[in-house]
RNA sequence: GGGAGCAUAGCUCAGCUGGGAGAGCACUUGCCUUACAAGCAAGGGGUCACAGGUUCGAGCCCUGUUGUUCCCACCA
């Protein structure tokens, strides 16, 4: 007995254990083989406080689907999975769990603090790669890394030497963003802007010399107790007389200067602009060119420090308002403005960033920039859509140096020393003991570095490098790397340039970009709108394969996709769909059905069926190759739903019922089609795939290991296509009449089929009994039944005598329709073909198809003409 | 201010190098035809945003317009 199978898929009694079973058989495991080709994919790793969402869900899919893919075509392929450390997240979170006692950072001190941080990854990094399972992902557990492990943390250290050596990292006094929430610096790609709704200050500095003031505007008044100048454009000739001369700035009585620099827009405001170079960058770079003084008015929480004076201890929304109080009270406030506008906030914790001057570790960007440049120019690291490289270009055109310090416990600590004593500082790999010019002690800079530092080197860190590894060697370039837009810049450029700089070859060949999961009505899932999906719950309702099923579909590359649940009942039915096929399929073998393979004596149906599948073969590979997911998956339902079970499968019943020879062929086409089909759709749906590959007949282990389906030559049956189609558009033309007609499928009806196909049609009478209704069938050159509905295809005149049910002017009406319509679509190609440039011009094989067609429809308007003929 | 995407059936979206427009869902009609009602058969429904252009031929290529979404820049 085979084993039976259930009426409905149940992706509950199947994931699991099939999961389970993919890990004991270890078919995830690189072989790191060098005589295999390799495929490798790193993953993005995601952060160690996430959990699983449908961003994940799409990009762990398409990778898993391009993995399983490459592995059956025997590559040895590596997916190697991890999780980052995502300093700024995980401390924020660990803050925020600690508060909950009642305790800070301070109070735990760092040692205590970094117990606190691997305790949590022990316990929370591990629930994220659970999740990844559940999607099916056949990641090589074995090589699983962490940003933060022992091999990672040496590629850090080994990389900020290298570039310090280089002098590619420095450290410097600039302005940074500076997040008052987390308490850290922020690199730009860290800022994001917001409109919020701010007010536009009208202020009066009076002239030194009492000769009058100038008016300027800001959206932030406070900053002015660190102003340290005025500017205005060279050429404005309203402040011509004034360049030079001083300004005393309210509230403080400071005398500045004013300026003149290009800077400034003349037609903006009042063309004058007041100049903070401790908080603004462009006030900083201004104030470096005409030697102004920088005064840093704030602390580290944006509080006011002690230079803010009287507002010394405020934080700087309550000192905006005393400024604003004190300026109005003392007649230096002019006017307030509504003002719409931008404002940096911290992409973490959406806090309001405060630009600031502050003594920060930077990585020197143009040096590596330039050949990151080219290597995508150069076509070595390739962009799917292409469209993706101008964002790249234009990013890494227009890059700033990156600021990676961070002021942070979690994370990789600079491996910078310094010398208190004698103020050396020392850069090492190795902790260094002692000075190495005084010999005093060192202390080593507390600050950590951006996590996106050592995520830039997870292509080649997670491989073994700096070491000279066996799988660094055979793995490296990794192949495709698959990520959603929004991480180009945080990630996929740093890894290119990191690459370049430290590999001399790229990181990858391939970026395959995504878009991003959006809601039902479009709007992306986030926490604050409550609108995201767990696609746990989508998987313990409808099924991984079903989910996976639904990402693919209809989704092409770098675009947005809204996400619906009618979309995953749609997949979990075509789930269902093939389950039943595959359960018809095994109720009709015999015991001693062997695997796959094609058998003697084939019908019309099978070498039409053989020949559709090798097609579909040939196009989903090329799809695939080409990275078309969501045209290979809709290739793959049309051809398993219509082709093969709507159509192959009702055919295929005629010669099981039949029994013997015939039975045992079309038997063994349906195990070698369904063998196929699975195949193909395995990397899509890799769990119901492995479930009935496992119950029919089969070689081998596991699906996933078996190799992936070639086009025959041997099995391209065009001319048998052709002839399939004649007998299935007379087929649907009857049903089509009987339909219109309101007969039931009950009320069988004779049919007698006139052709010039006689052979052909007389061979597939029962294909008509069986699917057409026909109670017979009697296939000539030509008949004339009385009291018979009419139907005309391109190669037949078919009769249906259905005695009173048929009303001769409505045939007569609906004949005279078709004619027409006939006509007109020959008029229609025969103006082509009367074109002389059409003919001249167009390709032979789009002529001849158009001649063709004509040919066709001539046929088609004699046997229409003849028919209406006959009926009087 | 610069750049990009999108605009195709009622809805959500495909449409690969140009050769007479497709799917899913929804809708209408008829069917429990022993693989599947999570199903079967049949059907209705589109000026491919608009205006030009290139071409024998344009949903697809070019230019412009409108609407919409996003990214970058940040004029205080």
């Amino acid at each position: 007995m085979r084993k039976e199978l259930a009426k409905q898929y149940d992706p509950k009694n199947v994931e699991d254990r099939i999961y389970k079973y993919w890990l004991d058989g270890k078919y995830f495991h690189a072989k790191c083989d060098p005589d295999m080709k390799p495929y490798t994919i790193v993953i993005p790793p995601p952060n160690i406080t996430g959990q699983l969402h449908m961003g994940h869900a799409l990009d762990e899919t398409f990778q898993d689907i391009l993995i399983r893919w490459r592995r059956m075509q025997g590559y040895d392929t590596l997916w190697l999975p991890g999780t980052d450390h995502a300093s700024i997240a995980t401390e924020a979170k660990i803050v925020e769990a600690m508060k909950k006692e009642g305790l800070s950072k301070d109070d735990v001190g760092r040692e205590g603090f970094l117990e606190r941080a691997w305790e949590w990854k022990r316990v929370f990094g591990g629930r994220i790669v659970e999740q990844l399972k559940k999607l099916g992902s056949s990641c090589d557990w074995d090589r699983e890394r962490f940003t933060m492990d022992e091999g990672c943390n040496k590629a850090v250290r080994e990389v900020f030497v290298n570039l310090y050596n280089k002098g590619l990292i420095y450290r410097g006094e600039r302005i940074i963003n500076w997040c008052p929430h987390c308490l850290t610096s922020i690199s730009d790609a860290e800022v994001e802007y917001e409109e919020r709704d701010g007010h536009f200050w009208h202020i009066r500095y009076p002239l030194a010399d009492g000769s009058g003031y100038v008016e300027l505007a800001t959206t932030r008044p406070e900053t002015m107790l660190g102003d340290t100048g005025v500017a205005v454009h060279p050429d404005d000739e309203r402040y011509k007389d004034i360049v030079g001369k001083t300004v005393i700035l309210p509230l403080v009585g400071r005398e500045i200067p004013i300026v003149a620099d290009e800077y400034v827009e003349m037609d903006f405001g009042t063309g004058v602009v007041k100049m903070t170079p401790a908080h603004d960058p462009n006030d900083f770079e201004v104030g470096l060119r005409h030697d102004l003084e920088v005064i840093n008015v704030m602390t580290d929480d944006a509080h006011m420090n002690e230079n803010a004076g009287g507002y010394c201890g405020m934080t700087t929304l309550e000192c905006r308002k005393a400024v604003v109080q004190a300026l109005e009270e003392q007649g230096y406030l002019i006017k307030v403005e509504p003002l719409h506008h931008n404002v940096g906030v911290c992409y973490r914790c959406h806090s309001t960033v405060e630009p600031r001057i502050s003594k920060q570790w930077f990585v020197k960007m143009q040096p590596l920039a330039d050949p990151a440049i080219d290597i995508v120019k150069n076509g070595t690291v390739k962009f799917v859509p292409e469209r993706f490289d101008k964002t790249y270009f234009h990013w890494m055109e227009n890059i700033k140096d990156w600021c990676i310090s961070r002021q942070l416990w979690w994370g990789h600590r600079i491996p910078a020393y310094y010398c208190d004593t004698c103020g050396e500082i020392v850069v090492s790999k190795d902790t260094p003991q002692a000075c190495p010019k005084c010999g005093a002690a060192l202390r080593q800079d507390p600050d950590t570095l951006d996590t996106w530092f050592s995520s830039a080197l997870w292509p080649f860190s997670t491989l073994g490098w700096p070491d000279d590894t066996p799988e660094l060697r055979h793995f490296y370039p990794t192949d495709t790397l698959v990520t959603g837009y929004d991480f180009i810049f945080f990630w996929v450029a740093r890894m290119i340039f990191s690459a370049c700089e430290h590999m001399g070859k790229e990181p990858f060949h391939t970026v395959f970009i995504h878009g991003i999961v959006r809601d039902e009505l479009g709007r992306k899932m986030s926490k604050s709108l409550g609108n995201g999906i767990d696609p746990l719950e989508v998987i313990d309702r409808y099924g991984a394969d079903a989910l996976r099923f639904t990402l693919a579909t209809g989704n092409s590359p770098g675009n947005d996709m809204r996400y619906s649940e009618k979309k995953v009942e749609a997949s979990r039915n075509f789930a269902n769909k093939l389950w039943n096929a595959a359960r018809f399929v095994l109720m009709n073998l015999g015991e001693d059905t062997a695997p796959a393979h094609v058998p003697q004596d084939l019908a019309l149906e099978d070498k039409w069926i053989l020949s559709r599948l090798n097609t579909l073969t040939r196009e989903v590979t090329e799809n695939l190759e080409k990275f078309e997911l969501g045209i290979a998956v809709q290739k793959l339902y049309d051809f398993i739903w219509d082709v093969f079970c709507d159509w192959y499968i009702e055919l295929a019943k005629i010669r099981l019922q039949q029994g013997g020879e015939p039975a045992k062929t079309a038997g063994d086409v349906l195990v070698y089609v369904l063998t196929g089909i699975l195949k193909l759709l395995h990397p899509f749906m890799p769990f119901i795939t492995e479930e009935i590959w496992q119950v029919i007949p089969h070689e081998g282990e596991t699906i996933m290991m078996s190799a992936w389906p070639q086009y025959d030559p041997a099995l391209d049956y065009s001319a048998e296509e052709t002839d399939m189609e004649r007998i299935m558009a007379v087929v649907r033309a009857v049903r089509n009449r009987r339909a219109e007609m309101n007969v039931p499928p009950a009320k069988k009806a004779k049919l007698y089929i006139a052709t010039s196909f006689t052979d052909l049609f007389s061979a597939s009478s029962t294909v008509f009994m069986k699917l057409a209704a026909a109670s017979s069938v009697e296939v000539g050159t030509e008949f004339s039944p009385d009291g018979a509905v009419n139907i005309v295809t391109h190669d037949a005149k078919v009769y249906i005598p259905m005695g009173d049910l048929v009303d001769f002017e409505a045939e007569r009406a609906r004949l005279n329709k078709e004619l027409a319509k006939a006509e007109d679509d020959l008029a229609f190609i025969g103006k082509k073909l009367n074109n002389p440039a059409f003919v001249e011009k167009a390709p032979a094989a789009v002529v001849q198809m158009q001649r063709d067609g004509a040919a066709r429809l001539q046929d088609k308007i004699a046997m229409l003409k003849e028919s209406i003929a006959k009926l009087g």
